[in-house]
Formats: structure tokens, C-alpha cells, sequence
DNA sequence: ATGAATCGATCGATCGATCAGTCGGATGCT
DNA sequence: AGCATCCGACTGATCGATCGATCGATTCAT
């Protein structure tokens, strides 16, 4: 019943927003009262803030799964950006709403979450870095180039679908591919996938089936 | 007056979210009471959508232009990847806001808002099938590629800071670079940049002198 | 005198959260 | 078996606060 309770908090933050989401909402999406909810939940922040901390520690076990995998910085560019698309992929809602509900926590919570986000982003600090001294980069600005990666790897979740055109595969291997050109590593060389490198399907992420 | 209302609305909208923003907030942020606000504005989602808009067609007036201003696939990508990272640093507050909050919006203003972002993000579209016609291009994908860089660009707003180490132009050509590796056109051909090309500062966007 | 700007007071609704209390099933004791 | 006890799930009622919005009255410059 409590991961019931995160999904459809999820479903909702991620459709209308945190503040736009009334803990009665999610209740009545449950069958329960909005008095029930607080047998699972101390209180709505940190129902929110407990989804995202879940999030972003599944992202930085694969994370640095990924890097620790191999010393090359192709490499770990390729399996950083193939797990975290993934995982954009696999938990859609959940990524949405841990990217863009960090200014609905307040104090220790908020802070404890930008430092995870931000050890997370140090994964294509270091990836970058390696890549610089092994000299396989041509980099235009390392922290442009970090950021826009970022970006652009976080954005998938605005916009995949299941049903969309393209498979989390077929996304994976282009995003791999522009991962590689926005740092300026050629596509000569082949870079073989790790299968077992699988991003986790949260607890926090709903079925689609229900929407 | 009605000018500083925008800002204050802005402002407070993108820190804390439209949803988390009371009316009384931004009255008091302008020594007004609630009441005298709707002297100025007609209820709390006009608002919203009014920002959105005006923000909207300078995106469109300028990229419009960017895209008319040379036949040469390569030049528009650099011109409208130019113009919109320099729109998201001058107004990155009513970016911002503009990028996050359709969901706040209903009915009509939510449908009106999603067909002026589908008509910028088709100028993208025009510019990747001019590209792939000219044969100066050399994609990955051009549907995952518009989305790339639309992402990327989008997210300048999310991390920019005046004070920060690079400025305006410098931005504007490491992602015009950067742009150009997405969509796999060499950087050989030297593109030079329109110098009346500048976005507007928007009525809406607040000075950060106040913050 | 006209009209824009502003106010205090107030509306009904909803917010997050708390409380005492109900209910059913599992457990333990005799 | 029969009874008492306990506990987690759950509820209706309600708290004080705040929400967006409206009203009539007042101020003030032209």
C-alpha cells in the first residue's frame, strides 16, 4: 500500500504539480480519506521528498556503475548516457517530478536533494575530465558541454511515450551517439553495452495503465 | 504599473511556482493589497498566461527572422540556436516560467500556449528538413535531434547566471558549435552572426537588481 | 465632477493536519 | 473452544490558516 501511495502522489505531482496537488487528491485516487494517508505519510513534504531521494539513488547506483565500468571515457560517456536515458525512460513521472519539484522542499530536505542531483551531475564531471586527459574529447567548453548532456539526458522524460516511434534501445543508441559528437569523440570506435546495466523500475513510478 | 506587476508575478512564479504563489504574495511584494491587484490584472491565471504569450511571440518574432534571414540550412540552425540561448539569458525568469507552467493552465489559454510552443518548436523542424535537403547535414535522427537541441537550449534558463564565467556571445557560439555536432554539420564553413538579431527584454522579465 | 487607484472587510472554498473513535482480524491466555 | 487483548487500517468531524475573488467606500489627481 505504500508504494500505491507513492505512485499515485507521483501521477499527480507529475500532472498538475506538488502545490496544485491537494493530499485529499491523492486520497480519493486511493479510496481513502484524507485523515488514512497519514497512517503512511508524515506529511506531504516528505512524501515528496522520500520519491526523490529513491529517485536520484537509483541514478547514481547506475551512475557510477556505469563509470566504474570500463577506464576509457568513451565508454563511460556511452554507459552513463544509455543507463540515464533509461531511466528517464523506464520512470518517466518520477524523473519529471525529482527534476522539477527541488523548490517545493524547504531547508534540510531541499538541501539533502541538491546534493544528491549535484553528485550525480559530477558523474559527467568526471567522465569529461578522463576524457580531457586521455585526450578522445574535443571538447568546445567542458562545463557547456556537462551541462547541455545534462540537459538534454534529463529532457527525455518531457517528452517519451511507450507508444512513441522509437524503442528505449533504439533511444539509447542515438542519444549515445549525440553524446558522443557534443563532446567531440569520433564514432569510430564501437563501444560495447553492458547488459546488465539495467535502471531499476521505482517503487514511486505508476503503471501507465491507469492513465 | 502594470509592467511591475508582471515582474513581481514572474518573479515569484518562477521561485516558488505558480501554484504556490498567493495573490497576496504579490501584493505585497508591491506594497498592495490583494484588492488592488485586480484593478491591474482580471484573475490569477490571465496572469500567468499573459506572461506566457508575450514571451512566446518574441520567441517566435525572433526565430522567424533567424530562419528567413539565409536560405543556407547551416546558417539558420546558427542563427536560431543564436537568438534563443540570448532570448533564455536575457529573460531566463519568464523563460522559465514559460517552459514549466503549462500544466497551471485550463482549457483554451493551455491549448493557445501548447500551439505557439508547437509552432517554435516547428521551426526547428524546418530547419533540420531544409538541412537534411541541402545534404549539410548529416543526422542521427532528426526527430530525436530536434528534441536535443530544443532541450538544450531550453535549459539555459534553469542554470544561467549574469555573474557567471561566460557571457551572452560566448554562449551564443559555444552552442551554435555545439548545435552544429548535433545535427553532424562540420564546423569548416565560417557562419557570421546577424548583429540586429537581438531578443527583446521582456516587460515581464524582473530586473535582478530586487533579487 | 469624473475616473483611476487603493483600501478594509469579507465571501465561500479549500488547504494540511489532528483527533477520538470504529472496525476486523490476528494473537495469546485459560 | 471461548474470551480478552491488541493493533493496524480507517473514518467523520474539525481545527486554524490561507486561498482566489468581490464588494462598497475612500482617496486623489485632473
Amino acid at each position: 500500500m505504500h508504494d500505491r501511495v507513492n505512485q499515485v502522489a507521483v501521477s499527480l505531482f507529475s500532472r498538475k504539480g506538488f502545490a496544485a496537488t491537494g493530499i485529499r487528491d491523492i486520497g480519493r485516487e486511493l479510496g481513502l480519506t484524507s485523515a488514512t494517508l497519514y497512517h503512511y505519510v508524515a506529511n506531504k513534504e516528505d512524501l515528496l521528498v522520500g520519491v526523490m531521494e529513491r529517485c536520484l539513488r537509483e541514478y547514481l547506483r547506475g551512475g557510477y556503475e556505469a563509470v566504474a565500468s570500463s577506464p576509457d571515457a568513451v565508454v563511460q560517456l556511452c554507459r552513463l548516457v544509455h543507463f540515464h536515458v533509461a531511466a528517464e525512460c523506464v520512470n518517466p513521472m518520477t524523473s519529471q517530478v525529482t527534476d522539477r519539484e527541488l523548490r517545493s522542499l524547504t531547508g534540510a530536505n531541499r538541501a539533502r536533494i541538491i546534493d544528491l542531483r549535484d553528485e550525480f551531475d559530477s558523474l559527467y564531471r568526471a567522465v569529461i575530465e578522463a576524457g580531457t586527459e586521455q585526450g578522445c574529447f574535443d571538447l568546445i567548453d567542458p562545463c557547456v558541454s556537462r551541462l547541455v548532456l545534462v540537459e538534454m539526458c534529463n529532457g527525455v522524460a518531457n517528452w517519451y511515450r511507450v507508444d512513441g516511434g522509437l524503442s528505449i534501445v533504439e533511444l539509447q543508441d542515438r542519444y549515445a551517439a549525440l553524446a558522443r559528437r557534443v563532446v567531440g569523440a569520433g564514432s569510430r570506435k564501437r563501444v560495447a553495452m553492458l547488459v546488465d546495466l539495467v535502471p531499476a523500475r521505482l517503487a514511486s513510478e505508476p503503471s501507465d495503465a491507469g492513465a
